[in-house]
DNA sequence: ATAGGGTTAG
């Protein structure tokens, strides 16, 4: 056996850096340090093997004289799932003006790779025309590459348009096509992929359910998710972790803890997903004693929390007014568990103090976290100046946040509502002005409801849904019969200042998001069914009101999610007792 | 030698 041979051999059965420098000081004292296929298999495990190391293949790499496609393939590959993949887009630049090797289908699937990782949009229009002159389009993986590094790179049109048009399409390239369209947040777009699934015969999987289920929990598409539950029983995927834990969060954002508490229950395998889902569900749902229960069932069951896991736990503690507990656990965050409070920790604590009336501390809380720069905090200590009517602080808070230059519209009705409240028209007019001054610029209201597997979205006064003489005709009537159990329209205290808050911005008479979204609700479930709204705001003081009455009108349970946590309606009262 | 897919928070 020739000395190479004997090399190779050696390289093949090799495991461990350590090991491998051994053998390639035995390739340098042999003077095989140019043998190409020597120097490339030793390129491939430094860059490819866990225990392989990327700098080591570098230099390796830049010893070869002329790579061969091998070669270039590793350093692309290695490069592409390393902290800098950034490095594997310029290999592949190298590999191109070298002229020496030609990539193939695999160059292309790593460096697309790449592109997805580091945000190179330009790259990835490029490395897509070169995979059309290599004529490489009908390769199902390179084209599922092309896919995803185009909706990483915010392309998600030009991704769906490669997707429609490949040749050939298999289970990964529509799960890829799902999941990539429920990253980045197109979930109705998501849900409609699955219709066209279905017509074409490929089944699904653990995959296809766990992006589904992810885009049902953020559009709070309760009956979508509820059949997917039933084809993970039928198909002998609700065993799968993943599967059960995208479960356990879609029914607990869609206002459902019982089926989220029964899917968990049943669960065999458990990790930390599995708790934080659990945890968050009670925590957005106000339940603060919920969530450090199972905090403390996560503990026994010897599963480290991780910092969702306490941002559930102090959400759930401001929401129920648990000064103290939430005090505990953001400070066992560093002390037990070696975790830094991050940016949203601190806001959950504003908000813990702020809710509860300790303005004082809340303030505090902001001078000692991290980021007193980020608008977010004072936002939230303003919100709480308006719950607990505090000029004041009201006032320091809106200084910081014009500082910083982060102030907008919203902020200003939020100081005129307590300016409102303090009966100080100086100060409402003050803020009337600056109002207009910056025109009013704010995130236009929407409300989803789903009836059967149909997701209805409406807007402020929205006529643009087919039914909508129906539904208007129906809203007045839900409206008269909520005013005979008491209900008077509010105007809220912005709008008798003259001003108007950001729910009610378009029209003084306008008719919400949500209370369209009720009236089809109530036009088109079943008598004694609930219904479940989701909007991308708080709810308004007016519409909170309009829903307890209606709960009690129409007898119906009423679930709505808002921007930051759930109102369950029933008999005229709410779950967040009014305090929102 | 070698390729592509998943959940919470934001």
């Amino acid at each position: 056996m020739s000395k190479s041979d004997t090399i190779l051999k050696l390289l093949q059965g090799c495991n461990s850096l350590q090991r491998l420098q051994k053998i390639h000081a035995h390739v340098i004292t042999n003077g095989l340090q140019h043998h190409p296929a020597i120097s490339t298999k030793l390129v491939h495990f430094c860059a490819v093997s866990v225990s392989g190391s990327l700098s080591y293949a570098q230099l390796l790499f830049h010893h070869i004289d002329n790579p061969q496609t091998q070669a270039w393939n590793s350093i692309i590959r290695g490069f592409a799932n390393s902290p800098s993949p950034l490095q594997s887009i310029l290999y592949y630049n190298d590999m191109f003006s070298s002229l020496v090797s030609r990539p193939d289908i695999f160059t292309f699937s790593f460096v697309l790779k790449a592109c997805e990782r580091v945000k190179a949009e330009n790259k990835c229009r490029e490395v897509h025309g070169t995979i059309i002159r290599c004529g490489y389009e009908r390769d199902v993986v390179v084209c599922t590459n092309l896919v995803r590094s185009y909706v990483g790179n915010g392309f998600i049109g030009v991704a769906k348009k490669v997707f429609d048009d490949m040749s050939e399409r298999d289970l990964v390239s529509w799960n890829s096509m799902i999941s990539c369209y429920s990253q980045a947040g197109f979930h109705y777009e998501a849900l409609k992929v699955y219709d066209e699934m279905k017509n074409e015969n490929v089944g699904l999987d653990g995959f296809t359910l766990v992006g589904l289920l992810s885009s049902c929990t953020h559009v709070g598409a309760l009956n979508v998710g509820v059949n997917l539950h039933r084809i993970a029983c039928e198909e002998g995927f609700v065993k799968n972790v993943y599967v059960g834990n995208a479960l356990i969060d879609m029914y607990a954002k869609c206002g459902c803890l019982d089926d989220a508490f029964c899917v968990f229950d049943s669960m065999q395998k458990r990790d930390v997903f599995t708790w934080n889902s659990m945890i968050v569900g009670y925590g957005v749902h106000g339940h603060g004693d919920g969530a450090i229960s199972f905090f403390r069932q996560m503990l026994m069951a010897g599963v480290q929390p991780n910092s969702i896991t306490f941002l559930g736990l102090l959400c759930g503690c401001s929401h129920q007014g648990l000064v103290e507990e939430g005090v505990e656990y953001f400070h066992m965050m560093s002390t037990k568990f070696n975790l830094k409070p991050g940016i949203k920790h601190y806001g959950c604590m504003v908000d813990l103090f702020g809710r509860a009336g300790k303005l004082e501390k809340a303030l505090d809380m902001i001078g000692t976290s991290p980021s007193q720069d980020d608008p977010v905090l004072w936002r939230t200590l303003l919100g709480s100046c308006k719950i607990h009517k505090n000029v004041k602080i009201g006032e320091i808070a809106m200084r910081n946040l014009v500082q910083l230059g982060a102030s907008n519209a919203g902020d200003y009705i939020l100081l005129a509502a307590i300016y409102a409240g303090a009966k100080d028209t100086d100060g409402i007019a003050k803020m009337r002005k600056l109002i207009k001054s910056q025109g009013i610029k704010t995130t236009p209201g929407w409300s989803w409801i789903e009836v059967g597997d149909q997701i209805h979205k409406f807007v402020v006064d929205d006529k643009s849904h087919p039914d909508f003489v129906e539904i208007y005709h129906k809203l007045r009537e839900v409206i008269s019969q909520a005013a005979l159990l008491g209900y008077v329209p509010e105007e809220s205290l912005i709008s008798v200042a003259g001003l108007i808050t950001e729910e009610c911005l378009e029209t003084s008479t306008s008719y919400h998001s949500e209370k369209l979204a009720i009236a089809f609700g109530l036009a088109k479930t079943p008598k004694g069914t609930s219904i479940r709204i989701v909007k991308n705001l708080r709810v308004c003081k007016d519409c909170h009101s309009f829903t307890k009455y209606v709960s009690k009108a129409f007898n119906r349970e009423i679930i709505v999610r808002d921007r930051v946590r759930f109102h369950h309606f029933k008999g005229g009262v709410c779950s967040c007792k009014d305090y929102w």
